[in-house]
DNA sequence: CCCGTCTCGGAAATCGTTTTCCATCATTAT
DNA sequence: ATAATGATGGAAAACGATTTCCGAGACGGG
């Protein structure tokens, strides 16, 4: 396995200057870095990482923080999309990537994690799915050992980004859109888990919006399940003109109940999943593109690590009308 | 940050004795050992793991190659399982992980692969999803520069390892459960893709068990996906009593197909998805363990690594019934 | 009592880069 | 013509482990 030294020997130069052309120095004349160029294809030499590494203290190196959903339901089209959109992102940059789930987090204590990511060599996270109740990562992400974004959860700071869509426009957004074509007096708000970040601007505009129009606006608890969604639909359905969820899932557990308790009610959800087609039968929700939204967050944290300070991140979303098995016709 | 020095300053030992107590070696005092131990612990010393791969020239590095489906339906189920059971496997064993999709391999020749891996100082592939036209990949087995384990192809040789369900046997049972409770006179096979290698058992026991029982066989060529799945169905569903799929989307298709049809016919699936709880209605399927498989695919990679030759690993499988929305309920 | 054998621990070379500093040479200004 | 400046390229010292080889004691047998 050739090395930087055969590289050198074959151009007639030194290992050093093998290596500024390596790292687009700008020293090196356009003649010596042909001629390092060529040898380097000639021997199909691979410059070696670790070697690298150890020399520069810089490994480049990220991980992926995944917050796996507790009941696996096929919600995991959204870590999917997460994972897939992140890893291309990052090879696309030649940044080496380390995919951790919480799962494995959660008997560690914060030393057991900082110990276990500085093994790694990691300089980077990206954070999927934070809640405000994960008080060892909050503690990770404030200790500024490392730069860190995270998807769905404000930490903007000198280390810290974020990426997301704007909560607050999206809710208000596909609440009008929903006002405008169900004339309704009321709405029943099934809110999702309450130490989740993205709920704060959602709150703020349903009852923005309410407010504005003079609408009843009941909020319910809710998990973000579709089980809690259909309880509390079974409970209160009836009473209100138009539900609307703080996720797809829950959409689903209200459209059942709707069907039990044998009325119609139009429902809105949130994500825009695929799995939507095949349980949905009608419904509006707020598309977002987390593939996309992944890949912004791999581009933040390079800034970050380059030395560039934390900043917010607001990511596109889309209202959009999902019919029933779609999909499939 | 303690390098191996201070620890062996600290001890009062010298730096390739505390190497030693780190890497298990045979001749190292009890007593000398808890010195460095101490040390080690006090120091919070963590050993640099680019020094360490550049020294020994081992990384024990793996790369999971995932196949994501073209289309990325809600299936993604599948795939979320092999990752999670996999990387957490694999940090179980203290094996480092990269992962790669089958897309990001694309438009790369074999040379490009090898390079990538190359660089990544990658030692052993742990490949999902593998078919028989990934020509590219296959010879990247054949040339036994790297361990590789293989779900659902059988690839066993010096250096690689399969490890998946026993398809002929599962396809197998589920006929004989299916037939067991629904007396018919013919089946409809609806097969997948033709390069795939699990069709090669699938298919051989669907046409013994026809023979067995003396039942005619339609064996139709579909591609895994629910909408070839409905085409042949509404064209041939009329004319047979029982209609078996290759994978659970194709059940799904099928019985979208019966449903326009009106009319109705035993479905059994295969693989056991929970999306098939959202969009089924009753069906019979092989539930295989995708977690435990790739928890399985590790366990062989290591074995691999350690020199050990490959061989083939038998995953149990089970014949469920799913109601529709079961996961709900 | 001596020598061979065994155990244990240390010295030093090595892995393949990066990076700092220095030397050389050409260029330009004086 | 000479000094000052700038552009290139090289020498050598890290980086932090691993691993080989060797020496010093301890020990037992003859």
């Amino acid at each position: 396995m050739a090395s930087i030294k055969d590289v050198a020997k074959k151009a007639g130069v030194a290992a050093s200057t093998v290596s500024k052309v390596l790292n687009n120095y700008p020293n090196v004349s356009e003649e010596t870095k042909k001629k390092v160029e060529d040898a380097i294809r000639e021997l199909n030499f691979i410059p070696n990482a670790a070697a690298a590494a150890l020399s520069s203290k810089q490994t480049g190196r990220i991980a992926l923080l995944i917050n796996e959903k507790e009941q696996s339901q096929a919600i995991d089209e959204i870590d999917m999309q997460y994972l897939t959109g992140s890893i291309v992102r990052a090879r696309e940059k030649h940044m080496d990537v380390q995919t951790i789930f919480f799962s494995m987090l959660k008997e560690k204590t914060y030393e057991d994690m900082v110990n276990y990511l500085r093994a790694q060599s990691i300089e980077g996270l990206v954070i999927f799915g934070l809640s405000k109740n994960d008080t060892e990562i909050m503690r990770l992400i404030n200790s500024k050992m490392f730069k860190c974004v995270c998807v769905d959860a404000p930490v903007v700071s000198e280390t810290a980004s974020t990426v997301w869509v704007d909560q607050y426009k999206a809710q208000y957004d596909i609440a009008k859109e929903m006002l405008l074509h169900n004339p309704a007096k009321s709405i029943l708000y099934l809110a999702g888990k309450k130490n989740s970040f993205v709920m704060e601007g959602r709150l703020k505009a349903i009852n923005d919006i309410a407010k504005e129009q003079g609408i009843t606006l009941k909020v319910e608890q809710g998990d973000f399940s579709e089980k809690k969604a259909r309880k509390i639909t079974l409970k209160l359905g009836r009473k209100y003109d138009l539900i609307m969820c703080a996720s797809d899932m829950m959409a689903i557990g209200a459209m059942l109940a709707l069907t039990d308790l044998d009325i119609f009610r139009p429902v809105a959800g949130f994500d825009g999943i695929t799995l939507m087609g095949y349980a949905g039968k009608k419904m509006t929700t707020v598309k977002q593109d987390f593939k996309e939204i992944a890949r912004a967050a791999i581009d933040e944290a390079e800034s970050l690590l380059l030395g560039n300070p934390g900043k917010e991140t607001i990511m596109p979303h889309k209202i959009v009308r999902i019919e029933y098995l779609d999909v499939i016709h």
